[in-house]
DNA sequence: CACCAGGTTGACC
DNA sequence: GGTCAACATGGT
């Protein structure tokens, strides 16, 4: 089974998700840090309370009260590291300028925001993928998961290159992939048991990271 | 009551 | 370059 064909199958099980859900790119932002080991449904809440107080733009959140962000964002737990990951972010975005991030390449804006207080490859990705729309795979625990019940095992950027090098380089198919990833996974994959799912034509590819270790 | 959630960091091999 | 405890609230 082919990496492309893995994402017919996850489309015909899941259909559209339509990631990511947010009004704003910055909004995007936000979430990400936010969602860092946290479900998404206090996300939401989060962002509710932080929009409802006109904190979600660069400019207001870089400059807001700890205080007032941390009673926004404690329902999401890590709220202290959260907090300053949040105006860390955010002041990047002042500083670079909000256009000028969107107008550069993936690949410099992923080395731009992996220098960011709190933004690690995941974070990152995720932003330059749903935010500044560019081709870059999110890989995150349920990938992971996922491809690990089907023997295949690696770095981030193994398995990272491990989709970019056989599909071709589009954003949507990007989004739509990692996307059903996360459906599948929060269905079928849990952190203790991952192997028995009731789906007949679960196959067991012969998926296989190629190229040279970085 | 134990375990886990759309990770990242700093310390330490 | 890779592994590991902390970080913290809320749901099952």
């Amino acid at each position: 089974m082919s990496v492309y064909s893995l994402y017919v199958m996850l489309e015909e099980m899941f259909g559209p998700q339509g990631w990511w859900p947010a009004e704003t790119p910055f909004e995007v932002m936000v979430g990400a840090v936010l969602t860092q080991q946290t479900r998404w449904e206090n996300v939401e809440r989060a962002i509710g309370c932080l929009k409802a107080r006109g904190l979600l733009s660069p400019a207001a959140l870089s400059n807001a009260d700890d205080g007032t962000i941390r009673e926004c964002i404690r329902c999401t737990g890590f709220y202290n590291q959260k907090t300053k990951r949040l105006k860390a972010l955010a002041k990047f975005v002042v500083d670079v300028g909000e256009q000028r991030l969107y107008a550069m390449s993936g690949e410099q804006l992923r080395n731009m925001l992996l220098g960011v207080e709190g933004v690690g490859y995941e974070t990152a990705d995720s932003i330059v993928l749903y935010a500044a729309e560019k081709p870059v795979f999110v890989i995150d625990a349920y990938t992971r998961r996922m491809l690990s019940c089907m023997g295949v095992r690696g770095t981030y950027h193994e398995l990272q290159r491990l989709f970019e090098a056989n599909l071709p380089r589009d954003v949507e198919l990007y989004k739509e992939f990692h996307a059903l990833i996360v459906a599948f996974g929060k269905q079928w994959c849990n952190k203790k048991r991952c192997g028995e799912c009731p789906i007949p034509s679960w196959p067991k590819p012969e998926l296989k990271v190629e190229g040279e270790h970085p």
